[in-house]
This record gives C-alpha cells, structure tokens and sequence, in this order.
DNA sequence: CGCATGATTGAAGTATATCAATAGTGGTGG
DNA sequence: CCACCACTATTGATATACTTCAATCATGCG
C-alpha cells in the first residue's frame, strides 16, 4: 500500500510536520528539549503553507505576536531608513528564528520579505513565554539563541566598521556556505537566494562593488559564479581574503567552539 | 547621632548597596520584580569594589561565569581583530548589562575594559537562569533586556553601513544624551568618559573625523566642546542631522515606545 | 614641571560610490 | 515556444567622502 505518493498523501504529510520529526529541531528551538516538552512546544506552533516570494511576513509596526522559525526558504528582514531607502538587518535560513528583537515592543521594528516560497512556524509569543516558565530547557535555549543572535551582530558591526569590501563579500560568503553545511547542504556549492543589490546592502556596499568583486574573484580561481549559482573552490583561500580570525570549516562542533 | 559621616559610615553604606535601595534599579534587571523576587535577586549578587581605570573585568577568552550589571562608570568591550587592533562593541553606562553575548559560549568573545573608575555588580549567570526558572518576572525581564540589545545592535549595523560621519557622530552624540537623561542627569550637558579615539574606532571613523565633525558642529553652533565636556545647543537641530527617525528626547516612555 | 598621550588641523591619497552604458535573465503573453 | 519587456547584473569612467600622513597644540598624570 501507498505504493504512489499522491497529492493526498502529500498534503497528509505536511499536516504531519512536527517539531519531532523536523530535521531542523536540532538548529531550532527544541533543541535538546524531551520527547514530551517538544511535543508541547509543538502544541502552540502554527504551521504555515508555503509563503510566495515577495509576500511579507509582517511589516515594520505590525502589533507584536509571534516569533517565526523559517521552516524552507529564505527570508529578509530589513527597515526602512528616514530618505525611504531600505536597509537589511538579516537573511533568515531554515532553523532560524525571526521577530526575537520585537519582544520587548508592542510592534515589529523591522518588515519580513520572502525571498523564495517559504514555509514558517509561527510560534505565539505569550504561548512561547508560558512554556518557557515550564520548561527550564526551553528557557534556556531560548536565551541561548538570543545570546548568539546578539553576538553574531558584534561581528556583523565589526564587519561594517572595520572591513574592505574584499573582506565583506569574502565573510558573507563563507557565513553562507557554513550555514548550507550546517543544512546538510554543501558547503561549496549552493545558490544566492537574494540579488547582488540586496547583498551590497545588507554588507553596506554598492551593487556595483559587489559585482566586480564576484568578478575578481572568480579571476583569481577563488570561486565560480554564474548568475546565483556560486561554487567556492578554496574555502581556505577566501578564508584568508576575509579577514576572520576562525576557520569556519574546522568549527564543526559549534556548541564547544569559543568563538 | 552620626552627625558627620565618617569613613566607616561610608564603608557601611557601601555595605547597605542593594537592588532595592539602588536608583538603577527601573533602567536594570530588577525592574519590575516584587519586593520579596528582588531580595533574592539581590542575594545572589556581588558587589565589586571600586574597579580602576585601566583595568579589565574580564578579557576575550576568559571562561564564562557572570553577566555584569554596571553600578557607577563607565565600561567599554571590544574584540581583537586578526590584525591586532581592537573594535570596540559598546559602550555601557549605569544600569546596563555586559556579557549576554557570552551567555551561549563557554568564554567571554569580547574583552570589558574600564573607562573611568566603575562599580558593578557581578551576578553568575548559573545561578541568574536558576531564578529565572523560578521567577517568571525575572525571566521576562532578562528575555526583554536581550530583545532591545539585539534591536539597538542593528541600529547599529545601520548606522554603520548607511550614515555618513556627520551622521554617525551626531547619533551617537543624541544616544548618550538620551542615556544621560533616563538616569537623571543632564541631556544637554555632560562629559565623555571615552577618548576621542574611542568614539572613531566605535563609530567606523578616523579620529581625525571625528575630531573635524566636532569643530564642525560647534562653528555650526550645534554643541559646544571643550575636550571631554560635551554641551548639545540645539537637540532639535542636532537630532535632523542625526538622520534618525524618531526625536529621542519626546521618547519619554521607553516601556511604551514601539520603537 | 615635564613628558607622553590625546586632540586638532591641514594636505594628499585611496577605496568605494555614483553615473552611464551595455549585456544578460527570467517571467509573461501572444 | 519564442519574443518581448522589465529587471538585474556587469563593466568602465569619474567623483568624493573619508582615510592616512604629517605637524602642531593641548592635556593630564607621575
């Protein structure tokens, strides 16, 4: 029986996505949750259907409810500056969590925009913050989660305080390519799912800059690309251009890494 | 009795600090605990003696222990880059917590340098996130705390990838005004606890810049200079070259604001 | 009081932005 | 299915905000 997966038995399983059976519940908030507390994590999460690209998740001002985790696809979050011109806080991958810079405010400070059909779990916020009292571990890995969040934006501010061009695009590549590899995806291959203009904005650069140095290094055999198709063909290489002081691909074990 | 406050006395009072007689209280963890959740808040933290200038509370690497509350001066932290020199992170005044970046990791990612003699108050975070299991407000509280420092950090990552230096100085100007006020001192009149050196590496400028902008703006009679005594003329005229959104200085209630 | 450190101001250099023109891409409808 | 159109990406030429280098001046600490 069910030899044929069919169109009812796809949408079946999609009802059937659950904290304890998602492959990102180790990236994600369950994260080293019991059987039974993900179980009731799962309980308050709203599983949406798949989100089109370009849709808005909320926009900047929306009344606060819920924090998103990014089940597939990509999302970016950005605000709008005082002259209109919008400004990248984030891309969010799957595991990922959205809207925890909204938690002590009445309304979302930034918009999320789909990049590519995406599919979330809303997560309630009121709900999220019961159970955390209930949930030690949850409590714990939510404040975990944030810790990092904050942490990896100090790298971010160092980036863009201290970093040329070379070394924005060469870090934003291997952040990328690190969090494919976490993915299960691979590590030198994947594809942009956002544009050049929105990469030179989010790295605080010009389109132009980051085309031409995509150009240059592709001359200098440190990657491939063709159009959103990226091959990186010495991590080690671009490693050194970027400037950072770890190597990525050595820090398999994140959670005992010191960064 | 105790007619003249000797040198005993005032050990004693030094003694008598805690979170329920502390001004800081409102801006710090404590807010918003009850009177009984915030004795046993307090009971778990240790207060510094006076910290010298100069000195460290802890350096990038250290093993993590202790979220640090500031009491009285200021603190910078910054990280090291491969190259050797340092980027400043923050700065953190009176009320404010260091090392919620660390909170994930096993070692402090950034060093705590102080700026100007400083107290603080050191709370080890085993025992903070036992509370916090125990107290729901406390919880709230620290979620909340780590919430607005992720949403300041990428006003942060905006300042940095999109002003220009006139704007970047007279935002930074306006944030330390506005962090003066909530703690009941002037807005318009203070002095910098941080070298002209600081403010640039902070900020992703050339002292040189930042030294100009401050000439600038003093012939263009927004602030008067003189060294470190800093006084702002004209918050209005000061924040429209800011760049920022709102007015800070109609921002009376922070808790309120959506930002 | 003196010397090291920090701050200011000017002159020259540079990385990156901006402007401009062309080439490629992907989605849509005939 | 292909042709069209709008949008995105690339590449070159020029402009500029800020840095860097250099010299002088102020400050504060031992």
């Amino acid at each position: 029986m069910a030899e044929k997966p069919n169109q009812v038995e796809k949408l079946r399983s999609l009802n059937d996505f659950h904290c304890n059976n998602c492959g990102l519940a180790s990236l994600c908030l369950p994260l080293s949750l019991s059987l039974t507390d993900m179980e009731r994590l799962d309980g308050i999460i709203e599983k949406s259907p798949p989100l089109k690209k370009g849709s808005h998740l909320f926009h900047q001002g929306d009344p606060f409810t819920s924090i998103f985790a990014v089940r597939a696809g990509t999302i970016k979050t950005y605000t709008v500056t005082k002259d209109g011109e919008e400004q990248i806080t984030g891309f969010y991958f799957p595991g990922e969590l959205i809207g925890l810079n909204a938690i002590d405010t009445e309304a979302y400070p930034i918009s999320a925009k789909i990049l590519e059909t995406t599919t979330v779990c809303e997560i309630p916020y009121e709900k999220l913050d019961d159970l955390a009292g209930q949930m030690p571990e949850l409590r714990r890995q939510l404040i975990r989660t944030m810790g990092r969040e904050i942490r990896e934006e100090q790298q971010m501010m160092l980036l863009l305080s201290k970093k040329t061009a070379e070394e924005r695009v060469a870090t934003f590549l291997l952040k990328l390519s690190e969090r494919y590899r976490k993915r299960g995806y691979s590590a030198s291959i994947f594809r942009l799912s956002m544009s050049r203009n929105e990469i030179g904005n989010y790295l605080g650069l010009a389109v132009e800059t980051v085309s031409r140095i995509f150009s240059r290094f592709q001359k200098q055999q440190l990657i491939n690309v063709e159009g959103k198709e990226i091959e990186v063909l010495s991590l080690e290489d671009l490693h050194a251009v970027s400037g950072e002081l770890r190597m990525p691909s050595l820090d398999q074990n994140s959670a005992r890494a010191t960064s």
